[in-house]
This record gives C-alpha cells, structure tokens and sequence, in this order.
DNA sequence: TGAAAACTGAACTGACCAGTTTATATTCCA
DNA sequence: TGGAATATAAACTGGTCAGTTCAGTTTTCA
C-alpha cells in the first residue's frame, strides 16, 4: 500500500510544524485554514513551510496521514485475539467508534469528504489507510475464525465492511450532522451488541 | 419535520435561481462555487439573487432541500408494499442506494459533510429530509411487518438504521472516497441481497 | 394606462489568501 | 572556526469572492 516514501522531511522544526497544522486543519478545516495562520501556530516561518511541502493540500496530506498511523497503531494493540468471536467482534466495535466518534475522526472525515473530488490522491489515501486497512485486518481475522469453524463466511470482504457499517448505525450519521456532539457509553454499548447481536446472526457458525 | 414555512419565495424568477444553483452548486462544491456563477448561470442578476436568499448558505440550503424532497417522492413510490419481506427489503436496498449513489446525492452529501460544523443548520436539516426521514418510514414497515410476524424486532429504530448501514455496505465509501466512479448492476445487486440475507438472519421471524 | 414591484448591470467595498522573493540571521558540523 | 544548510520576517504578486449600492429598465396588475 506504500505507494512511495516520499522522503519531503528536511529541517529540524518538522514536527513543529506538523502539530501546528494539526491545530489549524482540525480547528478550520481545509478551505478554512490559511497558511499564515498554520505558520503562526507552528512557529515557524512561511517561508519554512513551504521548505517542506510543496503545496497546502500536501501538507495536510502528510498531517492526515501520520495521525491515521498513529491512531490504527493504538487500535490493532488493544484487540485480544484469543478470545470467541462475541468477545472479539464487540472489541473491534469499540475500537472502531472510539476512532471515528473521536474529534480528530470525525475532522478528517469531514475534510477528506469534502476535499475528495478536487483533490483524488486525498479521498484515496484516506481510504487506504483508514477504512480499507481496518476492513483488511478485520478480514483477516473473520478467514481465521471461519477455517477453525468458528465462524461461517463465503465473502470475507464484504462480511467485513457489513460490520464496519453495522457498527455506525445510527450513530455516525448523527455525529457527522451535528445532531449529537457525543454519545453516552450506554447509547454506544447498545449499537455494539446490536452490531455483534446482527453480525452473529448471519455468521455464526 | 417542517420547522417553519420560510416563504422567502418572492419572485417570478425564483426557479431559475434554484435551477441555477442546483447547477452551480453541485458542480462546484459549496465554496467551490461563486454566487456570480450562478447569477451567470440562472441569467438573472446577482441583486435579483440576493432579493430571495439572504446569503449563499441559504441559497444552497433551499436547493438541496428541495431536491432531496423530490427525490424522497419518487423513491416512496417504487416500493410494492404487499409483497413479503425479502422483496420489499430488497425493492428499498436498490431504491437507497440508487439514491446516495446518484451524482446528485454523492454532492450534497459531501457539501453537507464539509459543512455540518461552520453552518449547523444545513447539517440538520440534510440529516431530518435524508436518512432520518427514510429511516422513519423503514422504522414503520418494519413495524407493521412485526405486529403480522413477518418479522421480529425489538428496536424498530435501531434495526432500520442497520439495515441502512448495511445497504452502504463496501460500495458507499468507495464512492464517497473516490476509488470508484461507479458500479456495475452486478456489484449493487451482491450488496443488496447480502444486506438483505444478513438483516433476515438476525430479524426473520 | 400609470404607478408599484421586480429586475438589471456594473461598479464598488472590504476582505482574504496561496505562494514567491529577498536580504538577513541562525544553526550545524566537518 | 568557517562555510553550508536552514530559518526568518516582511513585503509583494496576482488573484478570488460575498455582499451592497444605485441609477435605470422591464413587468405586472389594478
């Protein structure tokens, strides 16, 4: 999925001015933000930025993409693979919406809808190393359960993406509207075990 | 649903400004889009424009919930409501999906995304004459469908906003993220009688 | 038919912004 | 320690755009 490394880092105030962009992307979105203000917030000279990327839509390429890292990093270390699948699947819910529900998830999300068909190389980095790469591990794990009988899937990929999907009911879209700014852990509980209570239903071997 | 009656509409011109800026709108993006294009566009003069809608948010907002209303219509008149649950699950699948598939639902759904959060209004009222309101109308076919059991449902909410997820299933990210441009019939119909066969096992009754 | 309502075009205001340039200053490391 | 790499501040270019204003024209309808 590495396409290229690309290798733009030079300077030593990089990571300054990562976070700055972080700041002023998540805050104003990418239309929103001006490069004078994400100087400002970095501390670091205009001049400097533009040192490191060639581009505004660059920049936040890269400040996307090292987050999203980070972020599936954190998820794939929390989930506890030894257990029956009612236990791994309701583990992978949670990690799921913790991740998207989040204000860092949700502001991407937006920007990269947003940005999609001006910008393709955008909508289809995030798509690669966000849903696409959590569909893939999910999957991974769905085959393994299916060939020791756990579970019993023809379409591993798509069984996948059903349970992404099934996890966001009701919920994301409420979020993504600004109907609700957040969710009780009990409201999140409920979409879980219904997402594990469907999934199984339909899987279970 | 209807907050109030706006009655902006003032004069003979009004629906060559929406048309206008359907135009405009969705072909630009929301900030894409400059309100002398759609002046230019609708042939009426930007003074003309600004004797309807307060401002550009408002223009946009009249137009996507016009169209959405319109589009709602034809799709409540597709679905054959004696038919047995499969069929009918199956007759609302490709109707949702023929919808958000659509060019016209894949923009405004990416105009509302980017801005839910700097023009609340807009979010909420995309969310109530969208999903929200199909999900209603699901809700109570699902509903009536129980109380015969044809089917057999706790949360009549909550199952109708899984069986929207799972419509979405694979296809709708693709889309939104521009990996794909389109679907083959084929494509669509795997996903439909897949959300259909995983909704049933868990809800059949 | 004549006055009121609606519309026009074009100029204007006041603002914002991406990206470049330049002369100068700081930091690094060989 | 001195040259190379890196960073800075600030001005500048060339552009975009929402919304207003106004003098003058067209349409409507009583």
């Amino acid at each position: 999925m590495n396409t290229q490394r690309p290798e733009i880092r030079k300077g030593r105030k990089y990571d300054q001015v990562l976070a700055g962009a972080r700041e002023v992307f998540l805050r104003d979105g990418f239309e929103g933000a001006s490069v004078d203000d994400i100087a400002r917030a970095a501390k670091v000279s205009k001049a400097t930025l533009y040192s490191y990327f060639p581009d505004k839509r660059h920049m936040f390429m890269e400040m996307a993409r090292e987050q999203c890292a980070r972020q599936a990093e954190v998820m794939l270390q929390e989930i506890d693979r030894t257990a029956p699948a009612t236990k791994i699947l309701a583990q992978t819910a949670r990690g799921v919406l913790q991740l998207i529900l989040s204000e860092f998830g949700l502001k991407v999300f937006r920007i990269c809808v947003a940005e999609a068909d001006r910008f393709p190389e955008l909508g289809r980095r995030f798509y690669e190393t966000g849903p696409a790469m959590g569909r893939q591990h999910l999957a991974a794990y769905l085959r393994e359960a299916t060939s020791r009988n756990e579970l019993k899937i023809d379409n591993f990929e798509l069984a996948a993406a059903q349970f992404q999907e099934l996890c966001k009911a009701d919920l994301y879209l409420r979020l993504v509207f600004g109907i609700n700014v957040s969710f009780t852990e009990d409201e999140i509980e409920t979409v879980v075990q219904e997402a594990v209570s469907t999934f199984m239903a339909r899987y279970g071997a």
